[in-house]
RNA sequence: GCUGAAGUGGUGGAAUUGGUAGACACGUUGGACUUAAAAUCCAAUGUCCAUUAGGACGUACGGGUUCAAGUCCCGUCUUCAGUACCA
């Protein structure tokens, strides 16, 4: 009986599939444990050998729970809205659907084909309208909420309301717009539907607001920051202008603090938190108002000015010897002297050409203006000269800084540059060469009332003070921005929203989903709305409770809906929940109460630490959401998170003479020749970088390129060059799993993922290198069968036998709670290696074995079970007890050191005693050679551990 | 700049609380089997010196602590990732 792997894969994937041996239960006596990998987005190119290392990982952990007798949940799906698909229709015509469905079917097969635990019972798919019906409802909450501060979570709209119509809005203290005017209850009660309205939008968790979005006409579409290359589109090279759009934005700032706290309570990487933590980035300290002097010079009747500063150090206002605003701040143009006018407005040329990151990044190059204007100190009333410098920017905090330059150093490289005074307000600290930054063990001094305070101290005083002033205020401030929820595309979530008078009004539950009509094309109209503004029936009648027409609407009961669709964050912010609902129970809820508290969160989640900011801020932040308003119980979805790392891929290249089009030199010839590198596509070289050129010649779609080509070789060979660079189409670097799994099988291929390193770490794709697995699994299965029939026997175990086994267990199980399963792989070779060498064919042994390794390599472990006499699966047994007497050693090969370096071993008794050790070292033969006459100043015996000789 | 992670043979990587550096593989070399190739099996394989015995060096670099350092401490360099001066 050979290994053959291709059929007993088969085999076993079928069996599974209809024997349903991984499908959850929301009953069982067993614990819970629920294992999710990242929504997938299923691209047109199907998967590489990069994408299964995640999901490798997750289902070695959740066959692991089982084994561990965990009820186990790990379902998969997919996040099927988005862009390329999109792209796809716009070119071709082709609806999304049709091509998402397509590239669903060849994911399938391809994850299939690997052998994944999946529940797929409880597949979702966020492009069906059953899923985003519950997206849709949702975003109703989201719109019918509004967040108390005093009681620090989100409530129904509807206690606000009752406020603003008992009290009005003074008292409120809630998280919304800035620019709310005061109301009494009785000037609520007043105020006309669509200005209660416009007001009730400033607190909703989910508002219109006017947005500025990067625009760019000819592509008649909106584009991300790094879709703009030098302020021209990636794609096409057109202008971008910034446009003022209203769209939909979510309310995220309101859970900043909670956000931040939640950190504490989760098991992720400090990486991962540390990335949200900037995110958010909190700082606390106060707001200062300065007042701008009035200019003399000027003609203008002048009115007053005040310009805002945040804060984080109130303590050292005092050394405060100039502020400095942002090129772009409004006040700028307003206080700038007639005899600067011309340098400011330069300066502000000048740095309008460069971008916001180039101003960042650039630390070494200070550059700024003086205004002319001068602001008033709020205690010593002093004037402070008002400069612009691009150091500041505009879109952060308030966009101009109180400048203390011998407490922070880029005020400080500032004031020393253009020659401003840098007063030293810190009692003993030396300035001369640089700023004293630190907030510890500082004392203040000449600062009036804070002379000889601490920073905590004088920070106190200082807001108190100018709280009395009325110039300031302790304030916390975050980074945090809400997040823009409009998207100008077609295929996404549409909005439950239709518009009366130009208010938002929402579609109640009962008619939800809302489904995405269809249009004739995906772009942009000739005006510039959305795609859905081609739809024909795209209306909401009010009466019917439908979507009809756009020809019916009248604005009295048939409206327009809402032209903008959700972005790719909605679905894939709440389908954790969705999973844990059997999909037969569905229909009424987006999971039931029962499921949710059975289920609770995520315990394992595993995926790309590109989601930091993106994915896993929004998910919790909607979590949070859900939990206040009652529909979950949990504050936090993901308890534990791991990120993978990325597999590269290794590049090959020829390298053709610059001269000679036709002329290719192998990698050891080139020398100083003129040579340009060419990627070729890695299919054609072998384990020792040598191309194979007759395969080469005969690609299908590049072997015309080459069909003139002169190979120079060396030694009989063409040597190719290599590199790591990204696995990418254009690097013909690509390596499918599909031929991986036809030529070595897929326990091969789940194996050798996990052998090629650290789950987290980077680590470069090299074929050849999955032999050594492949060739395990051939000595694993010779250890169970040979020519005709099975090997096993009842035999008695040897005590080498058990030895071997135990050390496996212990070492199998502590690496995959560890996450550690490259070392797994390792120590199973070794296993098979000395059982090999053993010759043990012995039951007891070779079992629980099995079970060891069914969780990497699951369907040869089926199969070899099975033989074994099993009719189960072999996914439940259980795994097998450490025994640790099985371990222990009689004797032990002391490493004898001289000066710390091992020269040569000594086999002792482990019980031999500290001195009876050094005994027999020192009257060792090979130790008085070593020692060569000298007299050892001391000895170290570590029972157990080491001798080590001094002298 | 800041924050985080990392730097070990030709390659991927291993090394528990400081205790035999290079496990396990790939590749390479030599051998067996074969008409031959593939497959399989066996052996060698950090670098340098040495016929051998053996020795010297060696975990990015420079110091330090220790009987003993890849591991701990200080400093430097490089790479990757995140972030963008939050005042």
């Amino acid at each position: 009986m050979t290994y053959n792997f291709n059929d007993i894969e088969k085999k076993w994937q079928n069996y599974w599939a209809t024997q349903q041996t991984f499908k959850a239960s929301n009953q069982s006596d067993k614990p819970k444990y629920y294992v999710l990998d990242m929504f997938p987005y299923p691209s047109g190119a199907g998967l590489h050998v990069g994408h299964p290392l995640g999901y490798i990982a997750s289902d070695i952990y959740a066959r692991y729970k089982r084994h561990k007798g965990f009820n186990v949940l790990h379902p998969q799906g997919y996040d099927s809205f988005g862009l390329p698909a999109e792209q796809y229709a716009i070119q071709t015509g082709q609806h999304p659907a049709v091509t998402t469905e397509t590239n669903i079917t060849t994911y399938r097969r391809q994850l299939d084909q690997i052998g994944f635990s999946f529940d797929w019972s409880r597949e979702v798919r966020t492009s069906n309208p059953e899923y985003y019906k519950w997206t849709q409802w949702i975003f109703i909450q989201l719109f019918e909420s509004w967040y108390n501060n005093d009681t620090n979570k989100a409530e129904d709209i509807k206690t606000l309301i009752s406020k603003f119509e008992t009290e009005g809005n003074t008292n409120v203290n809630a998280a919304c717009d800035d620019d709310i005017a005061p109301f009494t209850a009785a000037e609520w009660n007043n105020f006309s539907s669509e200005e209660q309205q416009d007001v009730l939008l400033k607190y909703r968790l989910t508002y219109l607001a006017e947005t500025e979005v990067n625009w760019c006409p000819a592509l008649g579409t909106v584009l991300a920051n790094d879709e703009i290359v030098n302020g021209v589109s990636e794609r096409g090279g057109h202008p971008v202008v910034r446009k003022k759009m209203t769209q939909w934005s979510m309310r995220i700032s309101a859970y900043a603090e909670r956000l931040l706290q939640g950190l504490d309570t989760v098991d992720w990487t400090d990486a991962l938190k540390d990335i949200q933590k900037n995110w958010i980035g909190k700082s606390v300290g106060a707001s200062v108002t300065f007042n701008v002097i009035p200019a003399v010079s000027s003609s203008a009747v002048e009115t007053s000015h005040k310009i805002d500063v945040f804060t984080t150090r109130p303590d050292t206002i005092f050394g405060v010897s100039f502020m400095t605003l942002a090129p772009e701040h409004e006040l700028v143009s307003k206080i700038t002297t007639p005899e600067q006018k011309e340098a400011v407005e330069a300066y502000i040329e000048k740095t309008a050409k460069r971008s916001e990151r180039d101003r960042m990044a650039d630390v070494k190059t200070i550059s700024g203006v003086f205004t002319g204007a001068y602001a008033e100190h709020p205690f010593s009333k002093a004037p402070i000269p008002i400069w612009i410098g691009d150091y500041v920017l505009a879109s952060y905090g308030t966009g101009a800084v109180m400048a203390v330059p011998c407490g922070d150093q880029r005020d400080y490289d500032f004031a020393k540059h253009f020659d401003i005074a840098i007063p030293n307000i810190f009692e003993g600290a030396d300035i001369s060469e640089e700023a004293y930054a630190s907030k510890d063990h500082v004392k203040i001094a000449n600062s009036d009332f804070l002379n000889g305070m601490n920073y905590k101290k004088a920070s106190k005083r200082v807001i108190f003070e100018l709280e009395k002033l009325g110039q300031g205020e302790g304030k916390t401030n975050y980074r945090l921005r809400d997040a823009v929820f409009s998207r100008q595309r077609y295929w996404g979530e549409p909005f439950p929203v239709y518009y009366v008078n130009g208010m938002p009004q929402m579609i109640d539950q009962a008619h939800l989903p809302i489904v995405l009509p269809e249009v004739e094309k995906y772009l942009p109209t000739e005006e510039g709305e959305p795609p859905l503004g081609r739809a024909d029936v795209w209306a909401w009648d009010t009466n019917q409770c439908a979507v009809v027409s756009n020809e019916l609407i009248d604005h009295k009961t048939v409206f327009p809906l809402e032209l903008n669709t959700m972005p790719g964050w909605a679905g894939s912010s709440w389908y954790f929940f969705r999973y844990m609902e059997d999909a037969a129970n569905r229909d009424g809820v987006f999971a039931s109460e029962d499921a949710l508290k059975y289920w609770e969160n995520v315990d394992l989640y595993i995926g790309g630490s590109e989601h930091a900011t993106g994915h896993l801020l929004y998910s919790r932040f909607w979590v949070k959401l859900l939990k206040d308003r009652g529909f979950v119980n949990v504050e936090e979805p993901f308890k534990k998170l791991i990120n993978q790392g990325m597999i590269l891929g290794t590049s090959a290249f020829v390298y053709r003479d610059e001269s000679n089009p036709n002329l290719y030199y192998s990698q050891g010839l080139i020398e100083d020749k003129n040579v340009l590198p060419i990627h070729v596509k890695v299919q054609y070289v072998n384990a020792s970088d040598e191309l194979d050129i007759e395969g080469l010649k005969t690609d299908g779609e590049f072997g015309e390129d080459f069909k003139d080509a002169e190979f120079i070789l060396e030694d009989g060979v063409y040597k190719v060059g290599r590199d790591v660079e990204k696995m990418s189409k254009s690097k013909y670097n690509v390596v499918n799993p599909d031929s991986i799994c036809a030529d070595y099988g897929a326990d091969s291929l789940r194996l050798y993922e996990m052998f090629l390193g650290p789950l987290e770490q980077y680590k470069p794709w090299n074929t050849a290198g999955i032999t050594g697995v492949h060739n395990f699994l051939k000595k694993l299965w010779k250890l169970y069968v040979n020519d005709n029939s099975l090997k096993v026997n009842d035999a008695e175990p040897t005590k080498d036998n058990l030895k071997t086994l135990h050390k496996t267990i212990k070492k199998v199980q502590e690496d995959i709670e560890n996450f550690s399963f490259n070392t797994s792989v390792s120590t199973f070779m070794i296993a098979v290696n000395e059982l090999t060498q053993q010759k043990c064919t012995s039951k007891a042994i070779l079992e629980p074995l099995l079970v060891l390794i069914s969780p990497y390599a699951p369907h040869i472990a089926e199969e070899l079970y099975s033989k074994l006499g099993h009719t189960e699966s072999i996914s439940t047994a259980a795994f097998p007890e450490f025994d640790a007497s099985h371990l222990v050693e009689s004797s032990k090969k002391y490493p004898i050191s001289f000066n710390g370096k091992m020269r040569f071993t000594l086999e002792l008794p482990m019980d031999m005693s500290k001195d009876a050790i050094e005994k027999t070292v020192m009257a060792h033969e090979k130790t008085i050679a070593q020692l060569d006459g000298r007299t050892p100043k001391k000895v170290i015996v570590v029972p157990g551990k080491i001798v080590n000789i001094v002298g």
